[in-house]
DNA sequence: GTACCAG
DNA sequence: CTGGTACAACGCTCG
DNA sequence: CGAGCG
């Protein structure tokens, strides 16, 4: 008989299967998975709150058949919040998760939901993203630090663009192969308002830094470079969330980090399931600037709008 | 991972 | 009971 | 419109 447990969380969460190995080359068992959101339901929660979430599920592993989830399934305690969205697509009501608390990370979690995925916006007001999110990614020909490496050095660039810009900025790994910088904005701006600026700085970079950076969209006229993945920030896409964890071998997790270790050389594969307890212990939630009041945009959209073909 | 159905 | 099976996303972009 | 993409 398989191991099974109650968790007294808000609510009782039913978990099962707690031996389980999901990451056998790390391997780590659906109860360490299960430890992990128990650690880090403090400093995730604000980062998912009052947002639409999808899944991608491993019941069996992260290398047997995955499935995302953005409807809640069948059989899920009432107690979970949900938001209903409707899909032109498929004619109805999504019955989107929206995570507010520790119980429902558990039963995520029990669920085999290994990647968490939060919308840019909050559920009430879906039109309008509390941030704004470059999306860097390695164009992967095998495991490959050299492309992680050379999505850092276009991070660089981007940071420096957006210091001239007077623009706060925070990076994080993805926590599979690339990169992702974060800007919280004020209220009041639209996924066309945000879609200008990244357009606008996706352009400036690969102008700036055409050897190592690509905004084409077809894989085969990248070459080796590093897809500035503009097209990502968009409403009804998604980046993996803060600190969850990746269906990788190394178990590793989507990570924050300072400026100063991206130029130090660190790597997506030092912070995983076992060592980002220990690491928040140390160096707290260095994404807690996204869950304060944002930054007004309105000046450069204006600029940008001005200086249609980019140069700063 | 879970609900459901046929055996 | 038990084993087998079905089911669990979506929508933008540009050629 | 649909292949391609994430
Ligand atoms: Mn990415
Ligand atoms: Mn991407």
């Amino acid at each position: 008989m398989s191991r099974t447990d109650t968790l007294m969380a808000e609510y009782p969460v039913k978990v099962t299967n707690l031996d389980k190995v999901l990451w056998p080359e790390a391997g780590v068992t659906k109860a360490e998975y299960i430890q992990y959101m128990i650690q880090m339901a403090r400093i995730m929660i604000p980062h998912y709150t009052d947002r639409l979430l999808t899944v991608i599920r491993f019941p069996s592993g992260i290398h047997d058949k995955s499935f995302y989830q953005k409807n809640i399934p069948d059989g899920a305690p009432d107690w979970l919040k949900t938001h209903p969205v409707y899909s032109d697509d498929s004619h109805r009501d999504i019955h989107y998760l929206v995570v507010d608390n520790t119980a429902t990370l558990l039963w995520l979690a029990n669920q085999a939901a290994m990647e968490l995925h939060p919308s840019y916006a909050k559920i009430h007001n879906l039109d309008q993203p509390t941030n704004i999110a470059f999306d860097l990614d390695p164009t992967v020909k095998e495991v490959d630090i050299a492309g992680f490496k050379k999505a850092v050095r276009v991070a660089l660039h981007l940071k420096e663009a957006l210091d001239d810009l007077g623009l706060p900025s925070y990076p994080k790994t993805s926590g599979a192969t690339g990169l992702q910088i974060f800007i919280p904005i004020a209220p009041g701006y639209t996924f066309e308002d945000t879609r200008l600026i990244t357009q606008f700085l996706a352009h400036y970079i690969v102008q700036k830094a055409p050897d190592i950076c690509t905004i084409e969209r077809l894989k085969k006229d990248r070459g080796d470079k590093v897809y500035f993945d503009y097209l990502q920030h968009w409403k009804n896409k998604t980046l993996s969330g803060p600190y969850t964890p990746r269906a990788v071998p190394s178990a590793a997790v989507s990570s924050p980090l300072s400026w100063d270790e991206l130029r130090e050389g660190v790597t997506p594969d030092l912070f995983t399931i076992r060592t980002m307890p220990r690491r928040i212990a140390e160096v707290g939630d260095l994404f807690a600037p996204m869950s304060q009041p944002g930054v007004e945009i309105r000046d450069i959209l204006h600029f940008i709008k001005h200086h249609p073909t980019g140069s700063l």
